[in-house]
DNA sequence: CGGCGGTCCTGTCAGC
DNA sequence: TGCTGACAGGACCGCC
């Protein structure tokens, strides 16, 4: 999916054309995401008037002048096609439509539906289970290198691991996982208790750093993934050692090498990340 | 409870 | 070209 940086910029691209704006027609083409679409979801939708399109973790979260948010996550494949207009051919995977009072047309998109729509209300989205218990935001004030030392304090398993768990922080994927690693020069194998003081100081920093990079830069992008505007993002041009196995480190003369952690690929030099 | 592996689904690509 | 298997940005669930 989509990490952090991809769906803060879906959610900014989608603020223009959504927000102060009302849905004037919602259609489901199938029952189903990830789950169940919630009870008479469309019909809730239709007549809404959006009054902000935000981002909490890795969720999209659009808030209604009803009291409810619409809550999006894109999975691994979604995307948010806008258009001035609904499309006379519809793409395969369009799973949701929305239209605008202004004319604008947003289809939700997801090959491999792993991706979820809910409805929630706004003031219980913390409470909200996908998102209870969910880390700080990477970005805010609330985390910081003590803030994360704290979270990995006697966790068992490989730091790799814990910063793509939800829980330690929020919106953390599996490239940034490798990135934000690469520069603080820490090991994706080393047991997350271990990252403590100087360490968990500097990888809270490289943690805010490349997002903040990548957001700049408007997401990464994979083939596949075509941001709110329809627009690429370019920040994969960026990757320091995602996808870059046996090639030389930019650090130095090491080698980017490509192992399995927990099923999913990780790339790190074993010469500058100890 | 923490941690791990399996699983959901389709598309793409490498290799034969 | 067509087939097969591996792999893909996530996160839930059940098991130990």
């Amino acid at each position: 999916m989509p990490e952090l940086p991809e769906v803060e910029t879906v959610a900014r691209g989608l603020a223009k054309p959504l927000e102060r704006h009302r849905l004037v027609k919602v259609e489901t083409r199938r029952g189903d995401l990830r789950w169940p679409f919630p009870k008479c979801f469309a019909e809730k939708l239709t007549g809404r008037k959006v009054l902000k399109v935000r981002r909490r973790a890795k969720y999209i979260v659009a808030e209604l002048d009803d009291g409810n948010s619409l809550l999006a996550h894109l999975g691994m494949s979604g995307r948010m096609l806008l258009s001035k207009g609904r499309p006379e051919v519809l793409e395969t995977h369009d799973h949701v439509i929305m239209e605008t009072d202004d004319g604008w047309c947003l289809r939700f998109n997801d090959a491999r539906r792993f991706g979820m729509m809910d409805l929630v209300q706004t003031d219980k989205l913390e409470q909200h289970k996908p998102i209870k218990g969910i880390g700080p935001e990477p970005l805010g004030n609330a985390f910081s290198g003590p803030i994360l030392a704290a979270a990995l304090k006697g966790k068992k398993t490989s730091i790799k691991a814990a910063i793509l768990d939800q829980k330690v922080v929020a919106g953390v994927g599996n490239i940034y996982a490798s990135e934000a690693l690469f520069r603080a020069g820490i090991s994706p194998k080393r047991l997350a208790m271990r990252v403590q003081g100087e360490r968990a100081e500097k990888l809270a920093q490289s943690i805010k750093t490349v997002l903040n990079e990548a957001v700049a830069a408007g997401g990464s992008s994979l083939r596949d993934y075509v941001q709110a505007d329809g627009e690429l993002g370019y920040f994969q041009h960026r990757w320091r050692v995602y996808e870059k196995e046996g090639q030389p480190c930019p650090n130095g003369d090491g080698t980017v090498k490509r192992i399995t952690q927990g099923g999913r690929s990780t790339f790190y030099c074993p010469k500058c990340q100890k």
